[in-house]
DNA sequence: AAATAAGTGAAGGCATGCCTTCGTTTGCCG
DNA sequence: CGGCAAACGAAGGCATGCCTTCACTTATTT
């Protein structure tokens, strides 16, 4: 894959190409996904143009970071399907995930506010799909409530964003509580009043989609 | 409050300072706290010069929208310390509470996102005690979780913006499911593991004052 | 080593949004 | 009703960020 993208690239286009890719990387971990393009070409040491040309506009910069990440997350997903435990492979994948956005801007930007790239979207339909089993999983064993849904992680992950995005630098570990505190609220054997609908899926998606038009 | 702060204003002017308030409100309800002031100017049929000589910058106009949402804030707050049964009394104002945000976009930034000016204070302040003592009350009863603090509070309208920004338009009920899961989780009579430390209120007022430095 | 195709970077055009200036208009008071 | 302080709005200056152009440099190929 890597290959045959970069085949017929100069050596000298690799290296810059590659450097853009590790000061995007940084950029968008730091300051998100909205970070101007002409501040990490400052940081890979290269012109602007340059990385112009080798990525036409922000989309696909932004792809191409995002695709390593979202291979983290499907890997993440498929890994707590090989957990013993029902209700501790579901658990783990939602601290998990809240993870990765706590640690990365980008990741909690691209994963709940927007949705760039078509290319995303199998790497993305593979890991729901892998968290899907999961939840269904843990409702069979009877842990998790019986009304939990893949929208519902969903809405834990944009909630979880919410709080970063208000807490990111001074309360590094806040984050932590409101998913304790949600996780709680997820068992079978705390279940409250029933919970109002689920929004549907395509909803969800039409708001990600939405999110970032103007551009 | 009203007429001393417009003593002396001509009357011409009085209505355009109206006019700009009105068309402020919805700007900031429809399209949030970053809306172009070009544009609540043109809603409010008023030249742009106008806007900023009776508001010097955006933080002022603002605050002056605000001032009433915070009003409305700790109303409810200090509505709930009447309500008899000290959990619903609770549940209630969160819902309240979150409702606010959901149904203006300006609001959900307001409160959790950014804090705008030290007028402001005030009400807050005042606001966030009646919570405080809401949250006591439904401790005490035995019904709260006993570490639930008011910054849990906090931390649950920054969870529920985050979702708000996700979906508003296209999943308009979303937030109303998050929000009871959360209630769910608050109950003593299911509680489960202990949870993460609550960020401190210090830090929470950081980082509220610092996500919108950069004007 | 010369030819050439590809890559580079300085500079600039375009759009948007903030805020100010200044000549004109208008409400208000004696 | 006449004069003036106050308010108005058209236009423009400034900053930022997106993206492109074009003259020059450099890696590769024969």
């Amino acid at each position: 894959m890597d290959a045959c993208k970069r085949r017929g690239l100069r050596r000298d286009a690799e290296i810059n190409r590659e450097r853009i890719m590790t000061a995007a990387r940084v950029a968008f971990r730091e300051r998100g996904l909205d970070v101007p393009l002409e501040e990490i070409a400052r940081r890979a040491e290269v012109n602007i143009a340059t990385l112009y040309r080798r990525f036409p506009d922000r989309e696909a910069l932004i792809e191409a970071i995002l695709a390593d990440h979202m291979a983290d997350f499907v890997e993440a997903a498929e890994a707590a399907e090989l957990t013993d435990d029902p209700w501790e492979a579901f658990a783990e994948l939602v601290e998990h995930i809240c993870g990765m956005q706590a640690a990365d801007q980008g990741v909690t930007e691209g994963f709940t506010v927007c949705f760039p790239g078509a290319a995303l979207e199998a790497p993305r339909a593979r890991a729901m799909a892998a968290v899907e089993r999961v939840i269904e999983r843990a409702r069979r064993a009877g842990t998790l409530r019986p009304d939990f849904t893949g929208q519902d992680l969903m809405l834990i992950m944009m909630a979880n964003a919410g709080v970063l995005g208000s807490t990111r630098g001074a309360a590094p570990q806040a984050w932590r509580r409101l998913i304790a505190l949600i996780l709680g609220a997820c068992r079978t054997d705390r279940l409250g009043p029933p919970l109002p609908p689920a929004p549907s899926t395509t909803d969800l998606h039409a708001a990600m989609s939405s999110a970032r038009p103007q551009r």
